[in-house]
DNA sequence: CCGGTTTGCTTAATCGTTAAACCATTTTGC
DNA sequence: GCAAAATGGTTTAACGATTAAGCAAACCGG
């Protein structure tokens, strides 16, 4: 590998002193230490021209920590993960602490497997979006007391930290939106999970309707699954689209969902919002440049990350802290696709 | 934090021999290390109750590798690198390694810093999607002799591993087809940049304009700052628009002036392919779901970040290994924004 | 000029793991 | 029956940085 990486040890031969008064110098224990000025400026000198670089590792081990923290995401291809990844990792930078981050796609193993690589590499606390059915490996890292906050999906019957998007509200919102644009037959299509997020997403909705005193049918709310995504949407659509009667407009409680929703109600020729109104979850490119640019809910990513950071930085500095539960508004961006309602029959 | 981790001195203790027994036995070095069989059986059995864990920083700090690979990235929030990231992590942990993430933003100096930080952390190797005007560090690397790989751009004045895409043929390939759908009067946005990947992708578009006696004017090929993508996309758009003769056709160099253009484009009205034929580079469900899809060159990604990987994990295991150049060939997909031309005006 | 303080440094232990060197017993070969 | 080889371990040092403790020499006050 390299030619051989310069050490304290190094220096100190060059400087005719110990490695541990380098040390000291170099850490800004210099006076307390009782080091002499001109000795001190030698060995801050020698350290600059031999390019010194701490080694991090044998730093992390002696001190036992590592100033890393580790970021578990479902799936960094959806474009809200990759940008709430960006974040974090900015954010974490600007403490001193480097992020190392894994995939699980969506699955609670995998995720488990990544946890315990993360701990071998002795990261100092997780921040963690949960995959179904993980609560188990959030007590185990509870009773091993090691630090993490949750993303974006938390567990409401877990005390733990967490930032999140208040997913009711939002759907809520979206929901009454549609509403007041004059739709009246309005469903929904979400995965088919027990997180609390997609839950909470399903009740906002139920409560526009009711709220609103309109009809809730069993037809209108469909659910898919995770790993079949493309044909399960498509037939959740056309299920919705032959209830009697149809449904006018669609919430998308995901972005891949939307994704392949849009994809199909283009096979079908079916104009938006005129034939059928849209508004999602999730936020990226493709809903502003859509045909008929796409309403959706957006998430205040930057603080959603920035706040997972400050939390977890904070209860390393202390782990005394007391927990944090963090909700964040999301705002909706009203778009063409949902546009008021034109009566398309004679009434 | 965690109460207290369990070493390899633990299990040594509760065993009733010494911690380098426990090390060989733990490693699989039991037999050529001559341990009984009944001893070996027992230090797994202890090992496994108390739930042991190596310390991979002390691992790492005795044997000099960290199993750790460096990735630095412009932007992570670009779906393209989304995607590559993910799959270089996932081939990464394929051989065992472990990837840190870190974004220079195109920024050289913030690319430099990056990669300090993750030299400190003692990575083993790099996989680097080089900024502008990043040479200086590259040459910096190989005089340390830190392994590294070139992914996605390289320089052909520098002697080293890269994978990248075939950015000329790709480039090529794009004018032609336009050619082929009946436009002759074809323009390029692309970035102002001195970069291989960026040049050859404007040289691919000339030379497709050449070989097929095209003419090829100036105000048809516009370049854009990076800093300044929004206003400069939109100013370039109406040259191109308002050039004598005007353009038929735009092809967009990447992801991101795309998203730019169209949203321009949108915004004026004009309508793809009629008024004006698309192919970009870059690829995302964006492309799809444009009211018109979007021709698009598709690059490999599986195998870009496969190869990066592969070749990085085998010059680890043998530096001598000789210099990998891999070029892999994009793919055009065919859409409706470049649909044969038909005559707007009477001829 | 003597005891105590201050100054300026060194030594040694430690974090957890590994690898080479070492040391008793047994076993084997001839 | 005796040297050589095999067996089953242990000890020690090292990776690089940190930090408590130790130890001279210089300095100070009375």
């Amino acid at each position: 590998m390299s030619k051989k990486k310069v050490s304290l040890k190094d220096i100190a031969l060059k400087a005719n002193v110990s490695a541990a008064l380098v040390s000291y110098v170099l850490n800004g224990k210099g006076r307390q230490n009782r080091v002499r000025k001109e000795k001190a400026e030698q060995i801050i000198e020698i350290a600059k021209k031999l390019n010194y670089q701490p080694n991090h590792l044998a730093k992390s081990l002696r001190s036992g920590k590592s100033f890393t923290i580790g970021l578990v995401i479902a799936d960094i291809s959806n474009p809200f993960f990759a940008n709430i990844a960006r974040i974090v990792e900015n954010q974490a930078r600007h403490y001193g602490y480097t992020v190392i981050y894994g995939s699980s796609d969506e699955d609670a193993s995998k995720s488990m497997d990544l946890i315990n690589v993360l701990l071998n590499r002795r990261v100092d606390g997780f921040i963690i979006v949960s995959a179904e059915n993980s609560e188990k490996q959030l007590y185990y890292l509870m009773e091993q007391n090691i630090l993490f906050v949750l993303l974006d999906r938390y567990f409401p019957e877990i005390k733990t930290d967490y930032v999140s998007t208040n997913n009711y509200k939002a759907s809520f919102d979206a929901g009454s939106h549609l509403v007041d644009m004059g739709y009246k037959n309005i469903g929904m299509i979400a995965y088919k999970s027990k997180m609390f997020h997609m839950q909470e997403r399903i009740r906002g909705y139920r409560e526009a309707l009711k709220k609103n005193h309109l009809p809730s049918r069993k037809k209108w709310l469909q659910d898919v699954n995770f790993n079949n995504v493309k044909t399960e949407v498509a037939t959740a659509i056309d299920t919705m689209l032959s209830a009697i009667p149809p449904v006018d407009a669609i919430i998308f409680a995901t972005y891949n969902l939307a994704v392949n929703g849009l994809k199909y109600i283009d096979r079908l020729g079916i104009k938006v919002p005129s034939d059928l109104a849209i508004v999602s979850f999730g936020q990226a490119d493709v809903f502003d440049l859509y045909a008929c640019p796409i309403t959706y809910v957006m998430q205040d990513m930057e603080n959603l990350g920035k706040a997972a950071v400050d939390i977890l930085v904070k209860k390393m500095e202390n782990p005394e802290e007391k927990i944090q539960e963090v909700l964040y508004d999301a705002r909706l961006i009203e778009q063409e696709s949902s546009k008021t309602r034109i009566a398309a029959s004679a009434f």
